[in-house]
DNA sequence: ATGGCTTGCACCGCAAGA
């Protein structure tokens, strides 16, 4: 089974890109984050067309989140199983949507970006960070094989960032941010990207300005996060930074893992 | 040099992203 993850940095504009890079990757369910458009303008049935059941948690303008699962490949999903939201977590974003397919449990969550430390953002993003983790740790228990895919919006290490001595204590990098990937971390979850060899500078996300992409000047902060069971069953993890290279790109770039 | 692009919304400039 292949999952992705891929803000797509509004679902409206990138519609045609998702489409095609379905038709190369060949995943099984791809995580989208950055819809910015409410439910009743989400393509589901050009998704359907080209292979895709959807599902979503949509929000104008801003955030929202969708799971797609491959028809084709005959995957199940439990409609009882989809969640959105964080359970117990009052939001009007949203951010997190999951579904269990063929007993997999899969989460497509788009943290919050936080600004800067000390903003009223970012306090909310703690926040978040809080309930995410208390409440996984409960699906966690429910679900052996539970991965979770998405924008983070933190970039857990120094090899995660372009020029680590630019960032230092900045938003997406500061301590408290990183401290909470650690978290995550210790409710037993395995950051697929590092269980594999990987090239030095490989990123996630650049900055559309200043000729980022160009430069290499990124940072990665989309992962997913395997659970114990799904971690020893990983067999790759990539980042394709094909997508960036198209016209009127995303931001951000998917993520791959395959599972045996 | 706190900008630089890109998006959506709502009107021709703004907030927000990361």
């Amino acid at each position: 089974m292949k999952i992705a993850t891929w803000n797509v940095n509004s679902l409206k504009v990138r519609q045609q890109h998702v489409i095609d890079w379905l038709a190369t990757s060949q995943v099984d369910v791809l995580c989208l984050q950055e819809l910015k458009l409410p439910d009743e303008k989400f393509p589901r049935a050009e998704f359907e067309a080209a292979g895709y059941k959807s599902w979503f948690a949509g929000q104008k303008t801003y955030n929202g989140v969708g799971i797609l699962v491959c028809t084709d490949a005959g995957h199940e999903v439990d409609e009882i199983s989809v969640v959105r939201n964080i359970p117990g977590f009052e939001d009007l974003q949203q951010r997190v949507i999951a579904a269990t397919v063929d007993g997999v449990r899969i989460i497509s969550a788009y943290f919050p970006n936080g600004q800067a430390p000390g903003s009223e953002k970012f306090a909310y993003k703690m926040r978040w960070l809080d309930a995410l983790r208390e409440w996984l740790r409960e699906d966690m228990a429910r679900h052996p094989k539970l991965a979770l895919c998405g924008d983070y919006n933190i970039a857990p290490d120094d090899r995660d960032v372009h020029d680590p001595t630019a960032w230092e204590g900045q938003n997406l990098v500061s301590p408290e941010e990183r401290a909470h990937f650690v978290r995550l971390i210790e409710l037993g979850l395995t950051d697929a990207f590092r269980k594999f060899e990987q090239p030095e500078k490989l990123f996630t996300w650049w900055d559309y300005r200043m000729l980022a992409f160009r430069r290499n000047a990124g940072l990665r902060i989309d992962h997913i996060l395997l659970s114990a069971e799904l971690a020893a069953a990983c067999t790759s993890c990539e980042v394709d930074k094909v997508p960036r290279k198209w016209d009127q790109p995303s931001d951000h770039t998917p993520v791959i893992v395959t599972i045996v």
